[in-house]
DNA sequence: AAATTGATTGGGAGCGCTTCCATAAAGTCC
DNA sequence: GGACTTTATGGAAGCGCTCCCAATCAATTT
């Protein structure tokens, strides 16, 4: 269709390039009606610029990266995933500038991918969900001196701007409630030791058991991996030390974990409640509903995204951070609605 | 960092720009040693080229677009999605390509998104997401000429290069497998009228009925929107007319079908047999475990993938089709493993 | 030994845009 | 009405790369 260049448009509306570039970037000081001229020759001819001309000439892609790491990368069995991609896209979209996504599925993906996020003139900046402790691919980037956010405190957090929501006080919360309800074994099924989510998860449950002058028992903290599957392991694994209530680090594992309780033929909340971290969509529906901690995933999404603008625009000192709101959405599950708190 | 260019790397090895460019791009006729001498300097400076810069000389940008039409865009709320962005960012890397992910989330998103899709020298190609008939965006991208594989198939095929799965006969035997147990009221939770797949599958739901001299029954027929929560008014919907099986033309859908059945005080599979089409990580740990149709998602991206770049290589004619094969996965939703057939 | 070939290398012309600078035209001021 | 701004436009120099072409030189052929 249109290998047009400016020149063309510029001969067709009789003017200069540079006057058709002045048009195409909005700038002022042309002439209502040259303006008007060069337009009017733009709409009938189809034209589009050339993204790549623009990139070199101008320095700036209009494009941002959003890079989820390996350890993540199990990545779409979890939805929180796609909705903090749907929110980035959203504030990408509303801001004028294009999404690559990549997503890292191997240590030879990450070996391919890391050059070319680090190639110059590919992208104005990058989104880093946080990985695993130790991940080397926040250090490659800030490296780099790529304009960075991560999504998710990273574990050294100097000079580095990120955005999460804190995950310490909701977790605190959350199990502040179950504490509240009158349970007095409740146990937790963690995420992997080695994210910082997980680390402040525990850390809030621990310390809503203690500041109630509980003891912590080991034996009520197991591990998941954030799925489903692992929840329901998880929960299995839990079952032995019966607890009368758990604190899930994330919905799935939730599910997972209400799966395995009432395959081992008890009830929820009666016998043991469940409470979860996420709120996705399913969280409603389940059964019994899910009582959780609401965080608003795609509006991190969307901060990252005019964070990560910010930076770009004015330089990446001092780093800034964002800490969301999350907040305790009481359902069935926890057995707020039948029973009473001492 | 790297504010390098090629003319700085030849200096600093004494060879010519051509040179350098030659050993970066692996072409043949460059002298062992003085290849390896580039390639020292440019590990030593940690030099990446600039993308921008090749991509305008090069004309090709090594970037795919892959754009997700606002119909589908509640999205991430069906995790077929995310399965098919994984499988085609999967062949990205494979094939050493950038995604860059275009989600359109609104009829305003799509005036901003489509400019960017046809601007020249940001994509070599382009792979949709089938979305509604009627929808424009197939039609405008194909009249821009970019390289277009669609996901589905489109309503109106000709010359429109595209994969899918063969979702008439999916459905047809999966509702053959309930014709066979014996089932007699058989009713379909159908897609939105507005797009293929929904239209596949209920054609392979009626073909299977008549082929058995069944009467198709049209209060048994609802329709859905491919969502939980659409599968569960649609239940609701279905009730009155007493199905004994519901054929749901997603797992999503299924799910929510099974709730609402539970919720009328019903048995699957003793009162309603249920089967969903997908077969996505959930169906396997429902209550009870979810017969459904298997059908390859990210393999199908990955193909899509594969095809595009033929199309980027070797020009569009003739269209390309892939049509992928489907597994009816039997659990027990279905009744199988618990009633006899005739 | 002259001619031909093939492998290497360098030079230079773009790719299509932005942006600085110079220039021209049109106001503005006392 | 001349000196000075302000506004609008064109010209030209890149941005950093690829790739064609010509030049060089060694190897091979006749």
């Amino acid at each position: 269709m249109s290998n047009l260049t400016l020149e063309d448009i510029a001969r067709q509306a009789g003017v200069s390039r540079s006057t058709v570039s002045r048009v195409l970037n909005d700038h002022p000081n042309v002439r209502e009606e040259v303006r008007r001229r060069v337009l009017e020759v733009i709409r009938q001819t189809g034209y589009h610029p050339n993204a790549a001309a623009r990139t070199l000439a101008s320095q700036r892609s209009l494009m941002l990266g959003l890079v989820l790491p390996r350890s993540v990368s199990s990545f779409f069995s979890d939805p929180y995933f796609p909705r903090l991609t749907q929110g980035i896209a959203q504030a990408c979209n509303h801001y004028n500038y294009t999404l690559a996504l990549f997503l890292v599925g191997s240590a030879e993906d990450e070996a391919k991918i890391y050059p070319r996020i680090s190639r110059r003139g590919l992208l104005d900046g990058v989104l880093l969900q946080s990985g695993q402790i130790g991940d080397q691919l926040m250090d490659r980037l800030l490296a780099s001196n790529v304009p960075l956010v991560v999504i998710g405190r990273p574990f050294n957090p100097q000079g580095v701007s990120y955005v999460d929501v804190d995950n310490v006080n909701a977790a605190y919360n959350a199990v502040s409630h179950l504490v509240r309800l009158g349970y007095l074994r409740i146990g937790t099924i963690a995420g992997p030791d080695n994210s910082t989510v997980s680390i402040d998860r525990k850390e809030g449950y621990m310390r809503a058991l203690l500041e109630r002058g509980r003891k912590i028992d080991p034996s009520l903290i197991v591990e998941g991996d954030f799925t489903e599957i692992g929840g329901y392991y998880a929960m299995q694994a839990l079952l032995p030390a019966r607890p009368d209530a758990v604190f899930a680090a994330s919905d799935a594992m939730a599910i997972g974990a209400m799966r395995a309780i009432r395959e081992a033929g008890l009830r929820i909340p009666e016998d043991i409640a469940v409470v979860g971290f996420d709120d996705l969509p399913f969280a409603a529906t389940a059964t019994p509903p899910l009582t959780t901690v609401r965080q608003p995933i795609a509006p991190l999404g969307f901060k990252a995204v005019e964070i990560l603008l910010d930076l770009i625009e004015n330089g990446a000192q001092p780093p800034r951070r964002v800490i969301m709101d999350t907040e305790l959405v009481v359902r069935d599950s926890c057995g707020a609605l039948r029973r009473r708190g001492p």
